[in-house]
DNA sequence: CATACGTAGG
């Protein structure tokens, strides 16, 4: 007889041997001998028993494999509310809660602890209602409640939680720790730092490591960077067990506020300890170095950490794409990543996606699409759409983010900001509000980020009104704040229109300084104007902020050239060679065939540059046929005197418009980004080659999106 | 036999 069938013997003797096995193997999570013994189980004599049913179920359930335990639970005869909840555990750890509901339901009996697993879903994805209504339906159902339903009833609010706070005082279940971390949590979540503290403070002793890891969280969401280092030094003080939980909530409270030098003391000390190499520490470390723009420095944690999950990669990839100029390696690590074997999630997607819009790169953009329509998400998919829309308007595709919008199954607030944000970049005023108006009939409520996207589609179409009665809107309606970006708009919206006097009326009531956008803004609006004096306080004001802003420089000496003063803008250039301020180098870029061709003025590196150059002449010719007259103004205060008109003819945006049209095909329209502000000349240039070629040109700047069709341009001139 | 509080990404 063979070794194994004698085992096999050994074992179809007793289930006894089988049920202690398979708990060795649900302990040790090990999925590979739990399928042999699966496999044995099924083949030997012991007669089926849901008992130990129930532990296969649970064994892939712990181990995360939810096909193979929902198939060993369906091979149950009849399985007992302990095959339920093994099973209802796995679903609420991996599947959206609206699942675990619906398992849930079929449950005949349900008990308490089937109850507290799905309050648990719920509160995993904040579903505040649900997770009441469930909390009210099994008490009115006389069934129980303990320390677990209480806690994930209270994690799932962030508003509310007094009344659960009373309930736990006065039902005695205060006593349990972790009742009272989630309160702090919780209040901390909805805003309520004092009282979280109060909470922390009166558990005096009972506190636990969690207890200190909540509170440090919460000094973070509230960004109070030192008090949460302050906290966790206490905490080692005090012999508690610090774990990785608590150095990520550290680093999270820096990253907070923005605090690279506290984070880097932090990380010194960290490479100390055994955490330096743990993956949640790593994603903290890179999330603070990326959003401190130390993108090389978070990669550099990226490699070192032992086992990264996919969280880490995750945050790497955010991390690329929260930095602008590191997108393409955003999207080079997301590859990374499926190549390592992992499956991305909704939230890889999300960064990718985001990453292909700061490129404005159609072809990575569609093709993200299309994988993410592959991947089948266990959460939901609002936020990649969102994404998508926002992708599909920044590389100038307003139909198809419109289709996506519309076809949502399922949209939020989130979804409503990005297509109003759209329309408003491409100057589609009328459209931004309409929209706006039908978010409001819908019941969705606006945030901040709203009516920042509403006061600039007011902006730029000069709906001085519409907008000055959004903007009153905000507070007396919305109890919306307005801050420093709204007043920005304002200003914008005021200045543009001319209105000069109202500008400083709201700069003097207005209850701060405007920051640097503000004052861009209104000199910006001077120089279209050519509101001399105001432009120079502007521009004065701004110069304060940021002495090294070229693009302040720029505009001044822009507005000092189009009005003729020559003195002031030889004034402007000394002052900018005097600080040692270097304009940031124009560049454009356009797809072209999945292929992205860079341009910088009078660029000679392009393989085609020869044909390039013969086209613009070409055009050249035709334009002043049709009465295209050089604006050396905008030649003046950037390039030199002399050279002026050639170099015009040169600027990047040019460039790269002139190899989009000889290399795509007729009729075919084109998409070109600029990292600056696009050149007036090269604005109205534009207009006549797009009517000269009969083509669709759109340009995607620094600020918004022209679109050429004509002769004209989506701006209507007003920029 | 099962469940909860705290972490990283958007």
């Amino acid at each position: 007889m063979s070794r194994v069938s004698s085992h096999l013997l050994e074992l179809s003797l007793s289930a006894q041997r089988f049920h202690h096995l398979l708990k060795a193997c649900i302990a040790g999570r090990d999925l590979a001998s739990g399928r042999a013994l699966h496999g044995l189980y099924v083949k030997s004599a012991v007669p089926p028993s849901t008992y130990l049913s129930n532990h296969l179920v649970l064994l892939y359930s712990k181990c995360r494999r939810l096909s193979l335990a929902r198939r060993s639970f369906d091979e149950i005869a009849q399985p007992n509310v302990f095959s339920y909840n093994a099973l209802l555990a796995a679903y609420a750890r991996d599947y959206p809660a609206d699942v675990s509901r619906c398992l849930f339901l079929q449950i005949p009996a349900p008990d308490l602890v089937s109850y507290n697993t799905l309050l648990s879903a719920y509160a995993t994805e904040g579903r505040a209602s649900e997770a009441l209504q469930l909390f009210s339906n099994m008490r009115h159902l006389g069934s129980d409640m303990d320390g677990f339903t209480l806690s994930s009833v209270i994690s799932s609010l962030t508003n509310g939680v007094d009344q659960l706070h009373w309930l736990a005082i006065s039902s005695g279940l205060d006593s349990y720790v972790s009742v009272n971390n989630a309160l702090i949590s919780a209040y901390s979540k909805g805003g309520n730092l004092d009282e979280a503290k109060q909470v922390f403070e009166e558990m005096g002793f009972s506190r636990d490591g969690v207890s200190w890891n909540c509170m440090i969280v919460a000094y973070g969401q509230h960004r109070e960077g030192p008090k949460a280092l302050n906290l966790f030094q206490e905490m080692v003080r005090r012999g508690f067990e610090v774990d990785m939980f608590t150095l990520a909530s550290v680093l999270t409270a820096f990253t907070s506020v923005k605090d690279l030098l506290g984070g880097e003391q932090f990380h010194a000390q960290l490479i100390k300890s055994a955490f330096e190499r743990n993956s949640h520490v790593g994603s903290g470390l890179i999330d603070l170095y990326s959003k401190c723009g130390r993108i090389l420095d978070a990669r550099k944690v990226f490699e070192e950490v032992d086992e990264p999950d996919l969280v880490l990669w995750n945050t790497m990839i955010s991390g690329y794409s929260l930095n602008d100029e590191f997108s393409e390696e955003g999207l080079n690590c997301f590859r990374e990543m499926q190549r390592s074997g992992f499956r991305p999630d909704d939230c890889s997607f999300v960064c990718a996606i985001s990453a292909c819009s700061n490129l404005s790169s159609p072809s990575q953009g569609k093709q993200m699409h299309a994988l993410a329509i592959k991947s089948e998400f266990p959460n939901n998919q609002i936020s990649v759409n969102n994404a998508l829309i926002a992708m599909y308007s920044k590389c100038g595709n307003l139909k198809d983010a419109h289709r996506l919008f519309k076809r949502m199954p399922e949209c939020n607030t989130v979804s409503f900001n990005s297509m109003i944000a759209g329309y408003a970049q491409h100057g589609l005023g009328n459209e931004a509000l309409v929209l706006f108006k039908e978010m409001i009939d819908s019941n969705y409520d606006p945030t901040s980020i709203t009516f920042i996207s509403v006061l600039s589609a007011c902006a730029h179409t000069g709906r001085v009104e519409e907008g000055q009665d959004h903007f009153n809107s905000m507070n007396q309606k919305y109890g919306i704040e307005p801050g420093e970006e709204h007043y920005s708009c304002m200003i914008d919206l005021l200045a543009r229109a001319g209105k000069f006097e109202e500008v400083e009326e709201l700069i003097r009531t207005m209850p701060f300084d405007p920051g640097s956008i503000g004052w861009a803004a209104l000199l910006g609006a001077c120089r279209t104007h050519g509101n001399v004096e105001l432009g120079a306080k502007a521009a004065e004001m701004l110069l304060q902020l940021e002495p090294s802003n070229a693009a302040a420089y720029v505009m001044l000496s822009n507005m000092y050239a189009s009005t003729g003063r020559w003195d002031e803008v030889s004034t402007v250039r000394k002052l900018m060679k005097d600080r040692g301020v270097r304009k940031k180098p124009g560049c454009s870029w356009i797809e072209v065939e999945k292929r992205i061709h860079v341009f910088v003025a009078d660029d000679v590196s392009h393989p085609r540059i020869k044909e390039i150059y013969e086209f613009l002449e070409e055009m050249s010719r035709k334009m002043k046929q049709a009465g295209y007259v050089p604006d050396v103004r905008w030649a003046l205060a950037r390039d030199n005197v002399i050279e002026g008109e050639t170099r015009l003819g040169h600027h990047s945006e040019k460039l790269a418009v002139a190899f989009g049209l000889i290399s795509t095909g007729e009729g075919v329209p084109i998409l070109v980004v600029k990292n600056l502000r696009i050149c007036g000349d090269c604005h109205n240039a534009i207009k006549f080659i797009s009517a000269i070629v009969g083509r669709e040109i759109t340009i995607r700047d620094a600020h918004r999106f022209h679109c050429f069709r004509e002769g004209s341009c989506s701006c209507g001139d007003y920029w």
